[in-house]
DNA sequence: GAACATAGTCCAGTATATAAGACTATGCAA
DNA sequence: TTGCATAGTCTTATATACTGGACTATGTTC
């Protein structure tokens, strides 16, 4: 009894679900940043040729997706830029991190990022580019496993060893260098950064930056998305400690949980 | 052989497809503004419990849905989120149609408003409100039908009567008093809109408001969306002259089909 | 405590969505 | 023309997603 094959959503049967192979979709186009050929999608997502071109005919007709040209270039539409603007309106956490950012940027000149995390990946969803003539900039929605950042581990930094290892796919857990990570020790590094106002990389992910992160909290006082400033390595101490400490109060001012002092133990109470 | 039942998405069988419910629950959502206690979901949509439960722990896992506080209230996700500033980016007609609707408010004082078409419904994506004393506001993502408004009747101008027909449901074929549309008639309104650069509605939505639409068209020449200027019915004939002319530069400059001296007059034909 | 209400989980049967693949359409080249 | 390649449509079968409903869990009222 209970044998729970496919608990996981990534089962392969003979057979996959419509929801999923949309889940596959959407997430394909946004990998690849641009419209691609509908023609293309059933090769590239490894589907049935009649599957996707059912499923986008109806995503299409909703408006989630949009069709354009005579070869059937395929996008998402106006519908999800709408509920997508839905969940901004709701999310004054995200909103005000997009602002902050802007703000953060224009008012220091450095590269400033709102970054979230999806399963075991870190999330760009929005970036200002800094005043520096030699400009660092990240694609926006370009994805980097957990590990690799410092601001990852704030972001996992509440959940349980358990927790963490469900959520890091296999391909999550090698470091850029390719070598893999111990798991155990990557759960204590999160934990360790618990509570921390702020969270620093040096050039982990290359060699000639590094990135300084504060955390987002929502009124649960769980952390939903790091803002973050990506620096030059080479930057004057005097300099990085104003950066730091700017950050530090860019997050508390948007941060909804009362940081006031009890910072985790109140009571829930939501709302 | 070739009954073909259900070749519309409104079939209501015993079983409906994932894909449709998930459709309809984010309509639902949407249209709700605000997030939604799960348990309420299969209630509110007409469903089994254990589809809805399930599809959306699906959609929660992938970050299309996000699921909060211990009453699980349920409402978009920051992948939506993610999704639609892709659809942004793809799209500069939408992108710079916003930056304008803000611009346009800023310097005429004047509510200003993005519009979309989704199936035979009008959608506000984007307002700004003006600094009038008494403030004209639309909710942003409230949908009208289309034969309400002035700017429908533009984003419809291209179509024939057949697919003017097909696009509107039943709910969308009467007028704010009750009383049926005469499809015909409302096709040849479309129809002679086209090409307009600018389209009025007088007072049809309620009698103290006119609003002024202009067309954005894309790259091929279709009318993606319109921006308008919600302006209380008494303004002066002088002032409303002003915004017109820059209503109608505003469109123009953030059309991308070539307004290149053919501009409305060119070939065409088109009765 | 018992009685009830509200939330959420789990399981097995069957209506049907997915998939395979034949088919049509279009374009391009020899 | 024929041959080949790429796009898209349509139909049938069967693996399974959706469903109904029983079940557990939690909270509230008497």
């Amino acid at each position: 009894m209970a044998k729970h094959v496919s608990k996981t959503r990534t089962a392969r049967g003979p057979r996959e679900r419509g929801v999923d192979r949309v889940l596959k979709l959407f997430s394909y186009l946004q990998e690849n940043g641009a419209p691609v050929r509908l023609a293309e999608l059933p090769l590239a997502l490894d589907a049935p040729k009649s599957t996707i071109y059912d499923l986008v005919s109806i995503l299409a007709e909703a408006g989630l997706l949009e069709l354009r040209g005579k070869d059937s270039q395929v996008y998402f539409g106006k519908l999800m830029h709408l509920y997508g603007a839905s969940y901004l309106r709701a999310n004054d956490v995200m909103a005000r991190g997009r602002e902050m950012v802007d703000a953060l940027a224009k008012e220091t000149g450095e590269t400033s990022e709102l970054c979230i995390r999806l399963r075991g990946k870190q999330v760009i969803v929005h970036a200002c580019p800094g005043s520096r003539p030699l400009r660092i900039s990240s694609e926006i929605g370009s994805q980097i496993p957990i590990p690799w950042t410092a601001s990852g581990r704030l972001m996992l930094s509440h959940m349980s060893l358990a927790e963490i290892k469900s959520i890091l796919g296999d391909e999550d857990r090698t470091m850029p260098n390719g070598a893999p990570i111990d798991i155990e020790a990557f759960a204590a590094e999160c934990h360790a950064s618990k509570n921390r106002p702020l969270a620093m990389t040096v050039g982990m992910i290359n060699s000639f930056t590094q990135c300084l992160a504060a955390p987002i909290t929502n009124h649960d006082g769980l952390i939903e998305a790091t803002i973050c400033f990506v620096l030059p390595i080479d930057i004057s101490d005097e300099k990085r400690g104003e950066l730091e400490s700017r950050l530090i109060e860019a997050s508390r001012s948007i941060s909804l949980a009362g940081s006031r002092g009890v910072a985790g133990t109140g009571e829930r109470s939501m709302m």
